[in-house]
DNA sequence: TCCAAATATTTCGATATTCTAATATTGAAA
DNA sequence: TTTCAATATTAGAATATCGAAATATTTGGA
């Protein structure tokens, strides 16, 4: 029984976190930092535009869902393959991550 | 001691793996399989070109390096962070990798 | 209702990516 | 030396990405 394999899907996984921004952004969720755009724009030092844009992309890819509560909009971790390969990447337990 | 993160320079790897015919190269090149270019036309059914320019991109990322053989020119795996990067992804042990 | 805070969306210019087609290079063999 | 097979490079069109600026939306509170 071979394993089936798509690179076109796995590709876009690798793709959504190819960008410095979305890397931190996703990497500070797992490890339960930032949830809040406010936040991620100190983290970052970007626009508020730009991690919303950011956030955009990494919600289509599945990669991050949002939670509105009053004001604000709470963002986590939602994709266990996401957060497998950034403890790869960073040599990190994915078990201490949120998600 | 904090661990210092760059995530500029992890996004980079990310990016030189986030195009499905890379992703496939690569992979290819750590289970042994494809080793020079007309394999990989085979294999990806992309033209003679578009592999060479891809085999490009993952030299300059440092992720394949080459060697020349007569005519034929020989790629291999030159990466262990994109070894270890990409047996997470796809669920193997980097152990069983060629470079 | 009106306002302010937090976030989202749209628009736009600059740059990057990806592929094909055409051409160049390299090495071996006739 | 000519030629062929393998690979590399260049050029160009179509499309995507990125970030800033401006504007829109949503929600809670005065």
């Amino acid at each position: 029984m071979e394993k089936r394999i798509n690179y076109t899907e796995q590709a876009a996984l690798l793709k959504a976190l190819s960008n410095p921004v979305r890397l931190q952004i996703v990497h500070a969720l797992l490890r339960s930092g930032c949830r809040n755009v406010s936040c991620m724009e100190q983290g970052t030092g970007m626009s508020q535009s730009c991690i919303s844009q950011h956030l955009q992309k990494l919600r289509s890819a599945g990669v991050v869902s949002a939670q509105r509560s009053g004001n604000e909009v709470y963002y986590r971790a939602a994709s266990q393959d996401a957060a497998h390969l950034i403890a790869a990447l960073f040599d990190e337990e994915a078990t201490n991550y949120v998600l």
